[in-house]
RNA sequence: GCGAAAGUGGCGGAAUUGGUAGACGCACCAGAUUUAGGUUCUGGCGCCGACAGGCGUGUGGGUUCGAGUCCCUCCUUUCGCACCA
């Protein structure tokens, strides 16, 4: 052996060794239990980040574990390639965004092979290449022939500047992020995927996952938001004809407290009397302003304006005058509301705000109600009062009297309501699957025949900011109409990119068949067994798979009803985050490694730290934690750590610094023990070659042996549970432990050698390339991949005596051992003659003794 | 604003799921080895206290023989909010 541990020199040589035997080739065998491990892909951004590095190690972790458990593993690779980065980054550059992406694809690739993931490299795919996206265009034609894609219009960010729409994170503090301009709403036309037709079966089927996170069921089940309620109308008579207006409620219960309505600025409604009404006409358009993103509609000025119009109450015919209100959305059921400021919270600050009549219908149950103030209990479900015939009922009957009678006058009928809405993803963006669709003035939106597909997207096209530039490509919007042979238009806008991400896992079972969307091995490796990814998944990106999975199924193409059978969400790796930001509105985000704490004097001679950049020595602003994330310019490169460290410490240190689950705030103090771990690994390990070689027959001690035999035993069991909780940091401390177990003995034996075996196939799925080569050269194996993995042997675990814990009121006061089979009166006899235990009792008569089989006893006095 | 989670030494975290709080590491301190630096090894390390002992898991309350763990309150941080991926 060599004296000294080279992590490279090891790495790159187990890195050939697997290469050339083709060890992570996964082959389909029927028969034999296989496991489909799958991280979500990156989005080639340049290089990896830390939180990469923490995902691709826990899914290679269970990738290998499973191996070494017998499974047939599937690990597969690819590219979440298309996307807004590419085309910034062509702005800036001048490069097209096909150049870049394949540049950093080439990059990462590398950066991923050194890290030594068990990947099979020959299923590799990358969402920009058209043997991947035309499937998405076929997929696409097979739900508009389904009806499960349509067309209508949708709300855009408009940047009046660059002519341009935005993405919502192109829009900070409302305005452009290039133009500093104020950004406005815009209404376009766009395709939609009836993702709601399956809201029913996608909040149903949660019950059925039980291998998914309850945190991340729960957010898909209230993102659904399945609410049951009644829809209502108020009657009108406008420009002589009599119409309605529908809103729902789920507390129709309320109906008789209805004082106003309030109407989105975009309701037809809304529309119309701002046409003779130019006050409500300067509202409207005012509300129309601003950007769609609906948590800055959440958290804006609710602001309302009268429009002197009246509805009349579904019920008593009362007058109702409409309102337009900036915080009603016209996103979500008919964009009109029914104001009961007595007993809804934004009503009633509304209903303050302008002087509205407030009055309360519901009898609180008994709790004091005042319109001065809003008291949460006003929303408490209660018996009617002041509702004329449905005083006394309680909700559930007040709503089904309610409901009858509106069913009765044709004026409203019991609804479910859903919070999901379908699906927009038209974008008007370059870097993204074209939409298949030709536009003739004569035949209308005709789809592109299959036999013409992919329609191919151009990859010399470079973005300037101003609008989509396929809009620009005369070779690629100029075709003949496919149904009458005119002259038409190519659809330019693209899809969204959570269209790509939605099915890889699927393409992943038979990326090369060049013939069709699947064949029949995606019914061998589907579905996933174990699916990791980051929290910031937990909805749309999950929501859209399991959504386009069902579309699958439905169209016959896979027999799955889920995609992902368990699911682990890895925390967000974190980073401090600090950014300049220019006059124009505009900001810039400087990396956390290129700005230093300057010390500065603060007021009362309290010194502060100025965070500044280090190129200029001028202060940035610090924009407290979050993410690790191209856009905000705070990810942390593995690369320095590969380079001084290896892949092993990399990997074990990212383990073992957190459970998989949690948060975790980047530092990368204690890489040092990492790699001290596996640099005293490697000279134990040397030292037991030495001493096996050299014959030396020093005998261990019999209790010191059994001792370690228990300590490595015991360690076993807990890292196997943990193994099975995916908890690697545990997992990496156990190792730890194990080691200090057998350097402590000063000598080697069958049974410090099968110790040792036990503590490489540990660590093997944690840090490979260093267990591979350790295997080898003590010759435990040819490859430890085919070793068998551990399990405890129970016989090792097996003690004499049992430590008691010894407490008097529930505070310790001491311990004692006891024979392993004493019988419940001997404990409590000896507990209580124990000198700690009686000093504590002080003569006090005792009330009562708890005792804990192999655990602990508690003196009560 | 709404939805979801998290909060334990100077730091990362552990705690057999209601039973010894701080495993395993990092940092730090002391000692040994070393010409020195680094490496390596040994020991110490929650806070207060001379000791006895007391206090201690974000805040305040509750349940229990016993609470980091269960219930309620508040605070802080993180993730998501439909065009970042």
């Amino acid at each position: 052996m060599q004296n000294k541990y080279n992590a490279h020199v090891i790495e790159r040589e187990a890195q050939q060794y697997w290469d050339g035997h083709r060890s992570f080739r996964a082959v389909e065998a029927p028969g034999k239990p296989k496991y489909y491990c799958l991280s979500m892909f990156p989005y080639p951004s340049g290089k990896l980040h830390m939180g990469h590095v923490r995902n691709y190690t826990i899914g290679d972790a269970l990738t290998r574990y499973h191996r070494m458990r017998g499974y047939n593993v599937l690990q597969p690779m690819g590219w979440d390639a298309f996307g807004l980065p590419a085309e910034n980054a062509a702005m800036a550059n001048n490069v097209p965004p096909a150049k870049w992406t394949y540049d950093n694809i080439a990059y990462m690739k590398k950066q991923l092979v050194s890290l030594g993931f068990a990947i099979d490299w020959e299923r590799e795919l990358a969402t920009c290449q058209p043997d991947y996206y035309r499937w998405n265009q076929w997929l696409f034609l097979r739900m508009l022939e389904k009806g499960l894609v349509y067309k209508k219009t949708g709300t855009v960010n408009w940047d009046p500047v660059d002519q341009t729409v935005l993405a919502n994170e192109q829009v900070i503090d409302g305005r452009g992020w290039r133009t500093g301009a104020l950004v406005e709403k815009r209404e376009i036309p766009m395709y939609y995927m009836a993702i709601t037709r399956y809201a029913d079966e996608l909040l149903a089927a949660l019950d059925r996952l039980p291998g998914w996170p309850e945190r991340v069921k729960t957010m898909q089940a209230n993102w659904i938001g399945r609410s049951y309620g009644v829809r209502l109308a108020f009657p009108y008579t406008l420009d002589g004809k009599h119409d309605k207006l529908w809103a729902f409620t789920t507390r129709a219960d309320t109906i008789m407290g209805v004082t106003f309505c309030a109407v989105a600025a975009e309701h037809p409604l809304a529309t119309r009397l701002a046409r003779d009404n130019p006050k409500l006409a300067a509202f409207v358009d005012e509300c129309k302003r601003g950007s769609v993103i609906e948590a800055d509609f959440a958290t804006m000025e609710k602001k309302g304006l009268p429009t002197g119009f009246f509805v009349a109450h579904p019920l008593t015919g009362e007058k109702i005058e409409v309102w337009v209100g900036n915080y009603v959305l016209w996103g979500y059921g008919d964009g009109a509301v029914m104001g009961v400021p007595g007993h809804d919270e934004r009503d009633f600050a509304f209903a303050r705000k302008y002087g509205l009549a407030i009055k309360p219908v519901i009898d609180v149950n008994a709790k004091p109600y005042s319109t001065d103030a809003w008291q949460p209990w006003y929303a408490e479900h209660g018996k009617c009062v002041n509702s004329g015939k449905y005083d006394g009922l309680d909700y559930d009957a007040a709503v089904d009297v309610i409901a009858a009678d509106l069913a009765a006058k044709g004026l409203g009928e019991k609804q479910v309501m859903w919070r999901l809405r379908d699906w927009g993803i038209s974008r008007q963006r370059y870097w993204g699957t074209p939409i298949p669709l030709i536009h003739c003035t004569d035949c209308g939106d005709v789809p592109v025949p299959d036999d013409q597909l992919p329609v191919v997207l151009p990859e010399d096209c470079v973005p300037d900011g101003s609008g989509n530039p396929l809009a620009k490509r005369a070779d690629f919007v100029n075709c003949k109409c496919p149904k009458c042979g005119k002259k038409a238009m190519r659809e330019t806008d693209t899809m969204d990119t959570f269209v790509d991400s939605s099915w890889y896992y699927i393409r992943y079972a038979c990326a090369d068949q060049k013939s069709a969307m699947v064949d029949e091995r995606v019914n061998y490796w589907l579905p996933v067994d174990q699916y990791i990814g980051g929290i910031e998944h937990a909805i749309l990106h999950l929501l859209y798979s399991r959504f386009w999975t069902k579309v699958m199924r439905d169209l016959g193409l896979v027999t799955i009803e889920e995609p992902f059978t368990n699911l682990l969400t890895q925390g967000m790796v974190l980073n401090e985050i600090f950014f300049r930001k220019s006059d124009g509105g505009r900001i810039v985000y400087y990396n956390p490694a290129d700005v230093v704490m300057t010390p500065g004097a603060g007021s009362l001679g309290i010194t502060g730290a100025t965070p500044t950049l280090k190129i200029d020595g001028q202060p940035v602003e610090a924009g407290g934690t979050g993410t690790m994330s191209k856009s905000k310019n705070n990810g942390v490169d593995p690369q320095a750590l590969i380079e001084e460290y290896g892949a092993d410490t990399a990997r074990f240190f990212m383990m073992f610094a957190s459970p998989p689950e949690q948060t975790l705030e980047w530092s990368d103090s204690g890489v040092e023990g990492a790699s001290r771990f596996l640099r005293r690994l490697w000279s134990y390990c040397e030292k037991f070659d030495k001493r096996k070689r050299s014959g030396d027959r020093t005998q261990i001690g019999l209790n010191v042996k059994k001792a370690t035999l228990l300590e490595v035993h015991s360690v076993l069991k807990q890292a196997n549970h943990d193994f099975e909780k995916h908890q690697f940091n545990t997992v990496a401390s156990a190792a730890m432990k194990m080691l200090n177990a057998l350097d402590r003995l000063e000598a080697v034996d069958k049974d410090v050698e099968e110790c040792l075996s036990i503590l490489l196939r540990l660590l093997c799925p944690i840090t490979p390339h260093i267990s591979h080569h350790l295997w080898q050269k003590l010759s435990f194996g040819k490859d430890i991949l085919e070793a068998k993995w551990p399990e405890h042997d129970p016989a090792a675990l097996i003690e004499d005596e049992i430590e008691f814990v010894l407490q008097v009121n529930g505070k310790l006061r001491g311990n004692m051992r006891v024979a392993k089979d004493a019988d419940r009166a001997l404990i409590e006899k000896l507990a209580l003659q124990n000198p700690n235990v009686q000093k504590h009792v002080n003569g006090q008569p005792v009330k009562k003794v708890v005792v804990v089989p192999g655990r602990l006893v508690n003196v009560v006095v």
